[in-house]
DNA sequence: GTAAGTACGCACAAAAAAGTAAGCAAGGAA
DNA sequence: TTCCTTGCTTACTTTTTTGTGCGTACTTAC
């Protein structure tokens, strides 16, 4: 049995092309999209309203990227409007966990970190 | 006994500062920091060797970036030439495991996703 | 004598990312 | 007849990020 790649993935090396999927997925809108999806199908427009100050273009472009890293399935209609349908692969799903979890970390230490401090202090 | 902030942390929301705080964090240069420092105290150029591409000025700006974040410590000792030691903190080290075990992941499934097939078939 | 290592700061330039505005297609509503 | 809808694309501008090269202050090695 052949060994899946010749080298181990390693995101420490520059020229690992674990570094694009990680700069893809951690995208300034990247995460929001998975985790938006994480929510089920879901319409462009929809998804635009669930994430707040996304752009039309940035949406799109986001989407295609996750797309093509095999995060995102994409299901268009051939209709007039158009109609067209967003959802997470398998892997997308799984990486949907991860980010998932990083976040709601976040979102929970905010009020200990120094960031959330600030904050509180000014009334 | 009053609630830690009036609102919820929602990344979704673009008003929220768990939005810096993710951008702070999965920044170009700032999951490997924090990665990197998962292995312990270190100094600036040693951390630099280990980060495969980073050029002085970024490491410098993300790891004050981290600092201000409350996720990296830095402690420097007055000599020349100069002496810098950096290492996570509590809430760093926290993070650190969110950060480690989706990089694992992705580093895991690069063979399976388009992007891993591609450098495959390519012989 | 000169080069290298250390941990940066600063000015400037280049590159990348993001935002803005407009347009398209076809049909229905006002 | 003109507007509104959806899911984009394209062109253009602005903002942000990143890189480059130099300076620093001293020590050690060659």
């Amino acid at each position: 049995m052949k060994p899946a790649l010749e080298f181990t993935p390693d995101v420490m090396n520059e020229m690992c092309a674990s570094r694009r999927l990680l700069s893809d997925v951690t995208s300034k809108w990247g995460i929001l999209v998975m985790l938006a999806l994480q929510g089920g199908t879901m319409r462009f427009s929809t998804l635009r309203r669930r994430i707040g100050g996304v752009s039309e273009k940035m949406l799109s472009q986001t989407l295609k990227t996750l797309e093509a890293d095999g995060f995102v399935a994409r299901r268009s209609f051939e209709v007039v409007p158009p109609h067209v349908e967003y959802s997470l692969t398998e892997h997308g799903m799984e990486l949907a966990l991860h980010l998932r979890s990083l976040v709601t970390w976040l979102e929970g230490a905010l009020p200990n970190l120094p960031l959330g401090q600030e904050l509180l202090s000014r009334d």
